[in-house]
RNA sequence: GCGGGAAUAGCUCAGUGGUAGAGCAUCACGUUGCCAACGUGAAUGUCGCGGGUUCGAGCCCCGUUUCCCGCUCCA
């Protein structure tokens, strides 16, 4: 049921009738990826990381950390995204290929570099340009010219009119080259001149390397030893689809675990099965979890082994976390561009030493849109279609909706007894509007996993139903074990 | 970025150039006896946005935005 594209549109549309997400600035017509969480998405999404810092810090072995989004614009060079970090695309619209501008020069022999950049420069008749070219003619040989103007702004676009698709020989076919850096400049004080330029991070872990040292001094952590963060990262995506899936602003949960260089394979094994099973214990169907490993000539420049844990969503396998040995790259490229040592000095062994790095770096909304993936569930009843989220309990948004079952013989008195005794120590949520049936299946449709419903028999006994989320199956307990029984069903 | 589809009430959708509609949902009143009950009444629309054609546009044309699908891409 899962694989037809159907899914995600009634996703979609159930998150915005139920409050799970909205489009944002919806009233100005959307921006592109951008997404709201919605009073029931909001529960999910922080349910979601608290399940994943408990994980991470009720341990001796993993401090946490929260560091500011705009850093240092040396961090990013450092880092290797100020470099890296770019994707400058063009389309040929007669075949369909696509290029990398940065490598069509090296598909293209110097004739035809020399031949389009004398075209470019004999039909350019605006006086402006024309003179930028003329210069830089005279300044570098056809050639040299050709690499300058290709990633020129201005140019580019020119120049790619004068070329003929590498693949099927159309001249002019080219769409305009669209040269930017993933990376969200901003500027920081009144004047926007580069001086001023500052990053929204792209990734959340260059907080947590430069603090490295920062944490262990300050906790007297040894080795082996993680920081935990959880917090927006930006990047200004070509493409966003897929629903929360590739957006421009989103949520990491990365965990950075610093090891002896010796021991790295053992930690990067060990924290594969730990992140795998953590999904598996929050009710992810392990025929819908894979490992997708990173094949070594298509290994980020940081990276000496990485690994996804892939989602199968409903367009298919998608990487909701990533697994990398990070090796001692960052911190060893911050001791270079911030001229600091970042070494460990390890007391028994009287040595100084760069720690390698083991990144598990999850993606929160990604889990957020799996969780729900995985939890979307239609049902036949009686003849009668159900939609019901099978979250686990530890994530559902409501942990308990509380009903009278008909508005009469002091039964919303006692329901909303009962919701004030339990409202301050769960999620719960109190409805008193048409038939009983009709309110547990909203809030089926929300993935509440328990219904308490006061009946005729409460009012002579105290008793209430307990009606359960999947099973639908009720079960008859006094109203004041009611807390010790949430207790006890929610923390498993 | 390319190609295809879509956008009308909160949701799902009908409306083929001439008065803006249905079902569900919502609200009020009545009723109520455990799996989307019923009656009566009410409220709800820049027909995604901007132009154009026309006496007249939700409908035709152009542009644009957003979403979905496929391709491409994802340091």
């Amino acid at each position: 049921m899962k694989n037809n594209g159907n899914v995600l549109e009634k996703i979609v549309s159930l998150s915005k009738r139920r409050g799970y997400i909205f489009q944002s600035s919806e009233i100005y017509g959307g921006l592109n990826g951008c997404w709201d969480y919605g009073p029931m998405g909001v529960e999910l999404l922080n349910n979601i990381k608290k399940e994943w810092w408990n994980s991470m810090t009720l341990r001796d072995d993993i401090e946490g950390l929260d560091s500011s989004i705009l850093m240092h614009p040396k961090v990013w060079e450092a880092s290797g995204h100020v470099d890296n970090f770019t994707d400058p695309m063009i389309d040929c619209k007669q075949c369909k290929a696509r290029f990398r501008v940065d490598l069509l020069g090296g598909m293209l022999n110097e004739k035809r570099k020399k031949k389009s950049v004398r075209a470019l420069n004999e039909n350019c008749n605006e006086s402006e340009l024309k003179s930028k070219i003329e210069k830089l003619l005279s300044e570098n040989n056809e050639v040299n010219a050709f690499d300058i103007i290709i990633e020129d702004e201005q140019l580019s676009g020119l120049l790619l009119q004068e070329l003929n698709c590498p693949q099927c020989g159309t001249k002019g076919s080219f769409t305009q080259a669209r040269q930017f850096n993933l990376m969200f400049k901003t500027f920081i004080g009144p004047v926007e001149d580069s001086g001023s330029v500052v990053y929204l991070r792209p990734e959340t872990a260059q907080g947590i390397f430069v603090n490295f040292l920062n944490v262990q001094n300050s906790t007297r952590q040894k080795l082996p030893f993680g920081i935990a963060q959880i917090g927006k990262a930006f990047r200004n995506e070509i493409n966003t689809k897929n629903f929360l899936f590739r957006t421009r602003e989103f949520e990491q949960m990365e965990m950075q675990y610093f090891v002896k260089p010796a021991d790295d394979k053992k930690w990067y094994d060990n924290w594969k099965e730990q992140r795998m099973n953590w999904y598996k214990n929050l009710g992810m169907n392990s025929d819908n979890l894979r490992f997708h490993d990173h094949p070594e000539n298509k290994l980020a420049h940081y990276a000496k082994v990485a690994t996804d844990i892939e989602y199968n969503f409903s367009f298919g396998w998608g990487e909701i976390e990533g697994i990398h040995n990070r090796t001692d790259f960052d911190l060893k490229r911050h001791e270079e561009f911030s001229g600091k040592s970042l070494k460990y000095f390890d007391e028994v062994t009287k040595e100084k030493i760069l720690p390698f790095i083991i990144e598990t770096s999850a993606g929160a909304s990604r889990s957020f849109m799996a969780f729900l993936t995985e939890a979307y569930a239609e049902e036949e009843v009686k003849g009668e279609q159900r939609v019901v989220l099978k979250l686990h309990n530890k994530l559902a948004p409501i942990k308990a909706s509380i009903l009278p079952l008909v508005n009469k013989d002091g039964m919303p008195e006692i329901a909303k007894k009962i919701k004030d005794d339990l409202r301050f120590k769960f999620k719960i949520f109190y409805d008193d509007k048409g038939a009983v049936g009709r309110r547990y299946r909203r809030q089926d449709e929300i993935g509440t996993p328990y219904a308490i419903t006061v009946d005729t028999q409460t009012i002579e006994d105290h008793t209430v139903t307990v009606r359960e989320r999947d099973s639908m199956e009720q079960i008859r307990i006094s109203s004041d074990s009611l807390s010790a029984f949430l207790h006890e069903k929610l923390s498993t």
